[in-house]
DNA sequence: CATGTCATGTAAGTGGTTACATGATTTT
DNA sequence: AAAATCATGTAACCACTTACATGACATG
């Protein structure tokens, strides 16, 4: 799979100026259940993109904070993210010990798999809370950002995902073998 | 995150007798929605176990054709598998392509982001309608394997995915912009 | 007799994580 | 004063895919 990268920071900062930071908070805390990236990645990314100028720096005027480096994105990364667009999507990949786990698990392992269930199922409903509360935030005020409606259409399959699994749980664990 | 490839290998060889060729195929078809190897982890894996003692070669006794080395799983295999199964799982990881796209997309991409859920949707219909099949094969047979609940466990909560993933798709084309 | 699928492998390259280093600021 | 978090980065390592090589057997 070719590396998309870039395109998650261009379309974070599409909408608003971010650090290196800030982007890999957002992607932990809201794009978790459909993508991931690490420092090792984001950092030196944010550097090419410079270079190519794709983004720009802005300093902050600072008052007592220490001063951060937020990027703006430019024309040129505007242009980037609009042709990644129209291109077609490599195929979804998920791994998932869990599932794995169960998959080949046998009859005398239910207690073991029983634990793991349990855990699976909490962090569901962990999840599920969180982004119960984010969809709250983001309906009830006005429409800061031009994805605003992409966002909740996003989430909207995030909690029926976690909705989901939960009864799935519920229903395994009902049984008692 | 560790590498898992062994004991996907391992729990398919707790089933049954399987080539590296097969057991792609296997990983492929219906594991595809929550794991997946390529070939160049699996012979390398096999060598390793092999070595290892946890798998053993299985000369075919070959009629009219070509002889194909299937691998059986060793006491010391299924051990490794039991351990296994006892340790703490990492988190599910996720990439999808689609979903992020849609989440940075914007209002005057509506019409690019459209084409990509109707292929979206598509895909998991095919998904479903292969899931469905293959649910109906399970459970009109007789267990043939040690794991046939587990498998038709995991199988549910496919199908349920691939049935979101429809109704959301659904719900998302009905709007006009 | 050509194309496709079965079947096994490997080397090189890319993608991605982890661990570490550094130091400022904030909280307890 | 210590611990946590903010903040930026990098090097080494590991995981994984891709492309290629090889050849047998099957199907039209």
């Amino acid at each position: 799979m070719k590396k998309k990268t870039r395109y998650v920071l261009l379309g974070l900062l599409q909408e608003e100026d971010l650090s290196g930071y800030e982007l890999k908070q957002i992607i932990d805390k809201r794009m978790r259940f459909f993508w991931q990236e690490s420092y090792g990645q984001i950092y030196p990314e944010l550097k090419s993109l410079l270079v190519e100028g794709m983004i720009e720096e802005k300093q902050e005027e600072s008052g007592t904070k220490r001063e951060k480096v937020r990027y703006h994105i430019t024309d040129k990364g505007r242009e980037e993210i609009y042709t990644w667009l129209l291109e077609e999507n490599e195929k979804d990949t998920t791994r998932s010990e869990f599932l794995l786990k169960l998959y080949v698990s046998q009859k005398k392992d239910w207690a073991t798999m029983r634990k793991h269930i349990e855990i699976f199922m909490d962090q569901a409903k962990m999840q599920l809370e969180f982004f119960e509360l984010y969809h709250a935030q983001l309906t009830s005020c006005i429409e800061l950002h031009e994805n605003h409606r992409q966002i909740v259409d996003v989430l909207n399959l995030g909690i029926g995902q976690q909705r989901l699994y939960i009864t799935w749980c519920e229903d395994l664990l009902k049984r008692e073998s």
